[in-house]
DNA sequence: TAATTACCTGACACTAGTGTCAAGATAAAA
DNA sequence: TTTTATCTTGACACTAGTGTCAGGTAATTA
């Protein structure tokens, strides 16, 4: 399997199939979620889905496809929070880490199966990395040193500082346990995840010397 | 399973015992962090530790065994990294920076093994996290709001400190694909991991007003 | 060096999971 | 209302993985 292309449906009119993929696929990414790939069963998908195996079979050639499906989808919507370069970088790095608390808060399930990915060698995602990721990477360094170089921020490794806003927000979504247990509740409430965005917007760009 | 206490050896003078156990542990540790939890098989275990299965199951009972063993042995390295209260900010968090990014430098397999406990909902740390790690939190949230009452740092929620801390440091050891394919080189060197130490330090200590 | 204890492993009897297929049921189009 | 394409599912024939045990071999200890 290599990303890229999928969704290679059997041609049809769709509706029956296309409800059908979408309860597979919601029982799918919890199983994915709680197994993990390799530990996730085409047998506990259906079940959880409430249809029989052969059912499944009948829509994904194998677990693969699934998967593959569901990863297409987490890979659209994490590289759609974009920064762009025309506002100041104030403005710009705090929409953005508000856009990643929020995609944290949101849809935690697609971060921990994103974060999955990586743990386990993202051996799906080579491609991925090669060629969208890549492009996208470079054009927010290129746009932070810009920045640098009118002297709008300290001189701070542009990929460190991504690093940096990429662990500190997905932190919520992919150790939410950890954080529950820190802060001796159930689950972060609204309020939480504001502060949290305020906070950390707050921390980085002081810290990087955005003043305005 | 429920952490805490393991090792529950057959007694004996140990030495052909320690030496296998040895070789399982570190062969489950490669299974575990490949396919996650579920996904890693004793056969596989024991296939990379080159020896017949039966002998696996001689020494460990069984799958749950192997990793308990394994967490228990991350989460002691995990906590002994401690913030002391007597130093200033500065010192104690930049030393608390440092020995979390060689964390993740020195022991990224143990790193990803315990993010991946999380991602898929922590069932074995719950005992953990309500003791020795709840514990451990409150003092450390006593000690950094002693900081802010002295006036010698911002008011800085403790709490989201630390999770930016723990997600920026460990990010390098979880996300290592995504790090290395951002910063176009197979591996972070030395000098590349001192650096983020330094970044990040910076960046954090500004941007919670510790100027010392 | 004999006796005891620790270690090793092939073989067995499972359970879990996979992928395919044929025959029928539903839905859509003609 | 046929006819045709889509969907459904039990059943089959696998492969992968588990845990136990008996009868050995190697180490230790007396």
């Amino acid at each position: 399997m290599t990303i890229i292309k999928s969704n290679e449906q059997k041609s049809s009119t769709g509706r029956v199939r296309k409800k059908n993929q979408s309860i597979i696929l919601k029982a799918a990414e919890q199983d994915f979620l709680e197994h993990g790939f390799k530990g996730a069963s085409i047998k506990g998908i259906a079940e959880r889905a409430g249809i029989p195996r052969a059912n499944v079979h009948y829509y994904y050639k194998n677990k693969e496809a699934i998967y593959s499906d569901i990863l297409l989808e987490i890979l659209s919507l994490w590289d759609s929070s974009i920064i762009t370069s025309n506002e100041e970088p104030a403005k710009v790095l705090g929409d953005y880490i508000l856009a990643k608390v929020m995609y944290s808060k949101t849809n935690p399930e697609a971060s921990r199966i994103f974060a999955g990915e990586f743990i386990h060698g993202a051996p799906r995602l080579k491609t991925y990395l090669e060629t969208s990721f890549k492009t996208w990477i470079d054009e927010v360094k290129a746009t932070i040193e810009g920045w640098i170089k009118q002297g709008k921020m300290d001189d701070v490794d542009p990929l460190y500082l991504l690093f940096t806003i990429w662990g500190a927000t997905q932190h919520y979504a992919d150790f939410s346990p950890q954080v529950t247990a820190a802060m001796g509740k159930d689950k972060l409430t609204d309020e939480d995840f504001e502060q949290v965005a305020k906070t950390l917007t707050q921390i980085i760009l002081k810290g990087c010397g955005i003043t305005k």
